[in-house]
DNA sequence: CCCATAGTTTACGTTAACGTAAGCGTAGGC
DNA sequence: GCCTACGCTTACGTTAACGTAAACTATGGG
């Protein structure tokens, strides 16, 4: 079920996305389907590969820190020689999440600030 | 003590950016510093701006975007006409903040994980 | 007096992340 | 047999957000 493939118009729409921008991933090495001729082909790992760059963007990374992240969840990075380089990336990357969350509850509180505004605004104009 | 005036190197040493960022937010017509003679000299108000832009800028957002927001706290565009329409503004933004929240703390999640497979790999190695 | 420091303007250069257009192949349906 | 939909490659265009360089001004110190 999980293993189905999809083809590159069926991932465009369902990611709100174009077919060139997904090619484009693929010419910058973010994903690798594979061919049936000359036709990509999507495996479920590609779409997921997708759906997490999709996220980064959202959250303000560029493609190749996104790709960046993703692979550290990939087992052949984790050779032991680099566990600990590794435990370094990742503290480094949770720190500057952790900031941003920050950044996003202090925003959404001036957000509240002022929609109290707004609303004590439209009560005072009846 | 909040009323004290900044100069351009001040700003930028102090938010680790170059002059030509804090111009070029000028250029764009993001602040608004008095002047000198020549020299731009910053206000308090300016450098909170300053400051917001950059929030923003963590989080992904485009300059334009930041000042939309920073905008929202502005009374000057609290003219009831449009106190609808600022209130559905603000709901805009908090739904795609909560959104980059929910994307952040799955992120923080995955490392979670990768972390625990690191340190039980480093246990094993002993 | 001269130099170092900090500031200014103008203008061209650069990178990321696609958009857009041209020109072509191919498989299915009427 | 031809059209339409979908896909492909190649290549130039575009926008945001600055970087970088050149050439000039102002000023305080030794």
């Amino acid at each position: 079920m999980t293993d189905r493939s999809y083809s590159i118009s069926e991932l465009a729409s369902e990611f709100g996305i174009t077919t060139r921008t997904i090619r484009f991933y693929e010419e910058k090495g973010l994903i690798h389907p594979r061919r049936q001729g000359q036709k990509r082909v999507y495996s479920a790992g590609d779409r997921v590969r997708i759906k997490l760059i999709l996220r980064g963007k959202r959250i303000g990374m560029s493609l190749q820190e996104s790709v960046e992240v993703i692979d550290l969840y990939d087992p052949a990075h984790n050779n032991r020689s680099q566990l600990h380089s590794l435990i370094h990336t990742v503290q480094d990357k949770r720190e500057r999440l952790l900031r941003q969350k920050r950044d996003i509850e202090d925003m959404l509180a001036g957000l509240d600030e002022v929609q109290a505004l707004c609303e004590q605004g439209l009560e005072n104009a009846d």
